[in-house]
DNA sequence: AGCCAATCTTGACAACGATCAGATAAGCAC
DNA sequence: GTGCTTATCTGATCGTTGTCAAGATTGGCT
């Protein structure tokens, strides 16, 4: 049948489009420094026609949730590759808190995309609570000694870490703030000595707050 | 002369457009949710043809700079409001980060334009710098104990408030965050651990770090 | 008065998001 | 194979957007 997928003269896409568009997407989005993209752009990168991405999104916005959740998906991944060659301990919570600023840093679009998805859809989706990025810094912090059981604890330094990475990660946008100015060195010293202090301004609050 | 400008009949505006525009951009971000604000609509609130704006700003964007100036300035009345009440001392910085995310809260779609043409120009205005918000950091700062001869140490821990407070602040969009999702009490106690710590950090941080 | 420069409008352009009727392909009945 | 159904993609189209060039209008200056 259609064998020769490749040597046909673009009659019609029939191939998994989704998978492409998203694709399609997130190469426009290396590509250009600002992450607005366009619906017609990305169906132009992928070969299709302006209306084809309809049969397989219902809005633009829809697409962009797509290349956000493709893009949770590599920060978890990236977080746990920046995981695995540390030890349980505190450390653990720094190297997260620093890869998410990496992941920011180098994929400045997609993480806006990936941002501003979030908070349209005033609720994160679950899979990434239960199996992303997030649960990761809860792990981390339930191995840096947090108990396990106490629910609000955990979130409350969930929270606080999160805050404190997604701070910084936004103010590496501005070049205003000289001492993230520099150079990445700069900035991992700079976010290793804030989110240590916060793990311990988190252990610390597990007991009654004075 | 033109003592009458309400009474005529709208042939030409001549007024001080400039400021007509800002106040109608404003307006419509008030009234709006999604700060995807457009410069015919903001034209036509003013009540100009939708190529007028261009003898006032060369682009959109500059446009919303404008606004975001302008936005930049309540933030920063907002803050000296809510300053005015405390003593000198830790509580300032306390003040000042929950001023910002409340600001924030009340008006997000002109916060987000703010922040996003900020992070555009590479570099915030000067005049922010000296006179506006980030001068109030920096100056509760050194009335809280900072050494205003260290440089380096007054930026250090500007920026670590200021990330801390810009962390919850986006976090707040989030509605997944449990600890400060209830209501702004929540959020605000919140707030002042996490700035009350950073506020150690950063005074500790003065002495070589071990 | 007359002219100048600033200001605003009209009209147009390309690109965008979105929708629709219709062409095309694949899968399944027989 | 033929015929039908369904999912998929195209083409044309609409309303809107950012932007520009050319012309109309105005206030200020001499």
């Amino acid at each position: 049948m259609k064998s020769a997928r490749v040597a046909e003269p673009r009659p019609y896409h029939h191939g998994d489009l989704r998978r492409a568009l998203v694709e399609a997407g997130r190469r426009l989005l290396e590509a250009e420094n600002g992450s607005d993209i366009s619906l017609r752009a990305v169906a132009r990168e992928a070969g299709v026609s302006p209306a084809a991405p309809y049969h397989h999104f219902r809005d633009k916005s829809e697409l962009l949730d797509a290349l956000a959740m493709e893009g949770w998906g590599r920060l978890a991944d990236q977080m746990r590759a920046d995981l695995a060659p540390t030890e349980p301990g505190q450390d653990r919570l720094v190297a997260l808190g620093i890869a998410y600023v990496r992941f920011s840093r180098e994929n400045p679009a997609i993480y806006r995309v990936m941002f501003d998805c979030s908070q349209n859809h005033e609720a994160m989706p679950s899979k990434l609570r239960e199996e992303g990025a997030y649960r990761l810094v809860r792990d981390a912090l339930i191995e840096s000694g947090l108990d396990p059981s106490d629910e609000m604890g955990l979130e409350l330094a969930s929270t606080a870490v999160w805050c404190a990475a997604h701070g910084v990660a936004e103010m590496v946008g501005f070049r205003e703030f000289s001492p993230l100015k520099a150079h990445l060195g700069g900035e991992e010293a700079f976010l290793r000595a804030l989110l240590s202090r916060l793990t311990l301004f988190t252990a610390e609050r597990e007991s009654p707050a004075g």
